[in-house]
Formats: C-alpha cells, structure tokens, sequence
DNA sequence: TCACTATATTCTGTTTGAGTAATATATGCC
DNA sequence: GGCATATATTACTCAAACAGAATATAGTGA
C-alpha cells in the first residue's frame, strides 16, 4: 500500500508529470529540467527526490552533472505500469506538446558553465 | 493534464484506495464504508465525492440509501486503466485484506436504522 | 405535517506539500 | 590547496488537503 501510495503521490503533480513527460525523449540533468520548466533548481532537485523515491526515475552522476532518466520499472510494479501509460497518456496535451517541442533547443552547454 | 491529476490525487490517499478496493467486492453505502474505515461519515462523504469527480466511482440513490458502484471506466481513460490495475493490485496487502474479510459482517441492516 | 434517518455541506483547526532563498556538499580545474 | 560550478539540503512561507463537529438537505413513514 504505501509503495502505491508514493508512486500515486509522485504523479499527482504537474511538474513532475512532466518531468516524466520530458524523460520519455532523453537523459536530463537539473538544470535543464530547471530551464524547461521555469522553476528554480531546488524546487526541481526535490521533485526528482520524489520521483526516484517512489522509482519513478533513476540518477547516475556525470562529474559534476547528474543525469536523470526512466527506471526500467524494476523496483516498483505500480511505477512500472504507470510509466508504460505515460509512453501514449498526455500525448495530446497541449501543455507538454509544447514542453517536449522546446526540448530540443534546450541543451546544458547553453545552459549551465557561464 | 487536469483530468489526469484528478485521477491521481484521488488515488493518493489510502482511505480512498481502500474504498475502491471494497467497491470491487460489493455496492456500499456510506455507513456501511463508515463503519469499515473507521472515519467519520463527512469525511466518507468527502472521499467519495472526490472519487466521483475523477471518474472512479459511481452514485446512485435508493430512498435514503446511496448506494456506491466503481464505474465502468467510460467517463475518464486514466481511471478506467487504474480501476483495471486495482483489481489485482494490492490484493495481497495486510490491510486491505483484513478490510475486505470484514465486509460480509458489515451489513447496512446492522449498523443503521437504529 | 412532523419526527426520524442517511447523506451532503460548511466551518475550523491542523497537517502536508510546493515554492523560494540561503546554505551545504561534491566534483573539476588551475 | 583554492576557486568555480552543478546539485542537494535546510529554513521558512503560503496554499491546499484532511479530520472532526456542527449544521443543512432530502427522503421516509406515522
């Protein structure tokens, strides 16, 4: 049950969805996620907190970088499930049409290292 | 999206789960859930409203009864595909499985009308 | 119509959750 | 070692969510 819960949880929230939403098209790491969303980098941090907690999402350090990206479902049954919806759930939203469309443009190089 | 959170967040609360999951055993009224969570009736009232506003549950008056059925799915994908997962997820939790023995002694006839 | 009962709604206090700012940690480079 | 940078953590504020008590509503039967 509470396994079920957290994954529930981690899902009902709109930046986290997306950040889910934004995983399905590459690897991240915060700041991008940070630039993509308009929210600060803390905010961003926790969210992630949340999402790999309920196995949502995987990290792995790069250096200095931390890259984020889908688990394969592995540890959580109910992640699992829920991720295989997101892949075809909310593709027609409006909101993360746009998100995803702006993807491209948003690459750590520009980003971070000023 | 919204419709999506909706369905989310009302599975993100373990009263709530709990009464989907003894909807999958049998229609209840909100004494009989009363008396098997162990809340009180607002709050019972509460939880369901906010069930039927995601598209999980259904209501239907029978004289002073209301009697509470999980839809068919037809009204919200999202939760039609959690109601799916739901059937066989968690039937192997303590709690819920405690709850779900208890249902047959709980019998409107039994609790009101007193 | 009047009492009675099942459910819904409102009100209030408390807790949880998300956001930001400030600070801490860790890695890479000179 | 010392500095710069990406990320994590903490402290705090504000809004949303949940619980229960009290009240309102609706249906039933005398």
């Amino acid at each position: 049950m509470k396994d079920f819960i957290k994954v529930m949880k981690a899902l009902s929230e709109p930046n986290r969805v997306k950040i889910v939403k934004m995983l399905q098209q590459k690897l991240m790491c915060v700041c991008e996620m940070q630039a993509a969303l308009g929210i600060t980098q803390p905010s961003v941090s926790k969210h992630l907190k949340i999402l790999e907690d309920a196995g949502l999402v995987d990290s792995k350090k790069d250096g200095l970088w931390v890259n984020y990206d889908l688990t394969n479902g592995a540890v959580s049954p109910y992640a699992a499930a829920l991720l295989g919806n997101l892949r075809h759930w909310l593709e027609q939203d409006r909101e993360i049409g746009e998100l995803v469309e702006e993807l491209p443009n948003i690459r750590r190089e520009n980003i971070c290292k000023k």
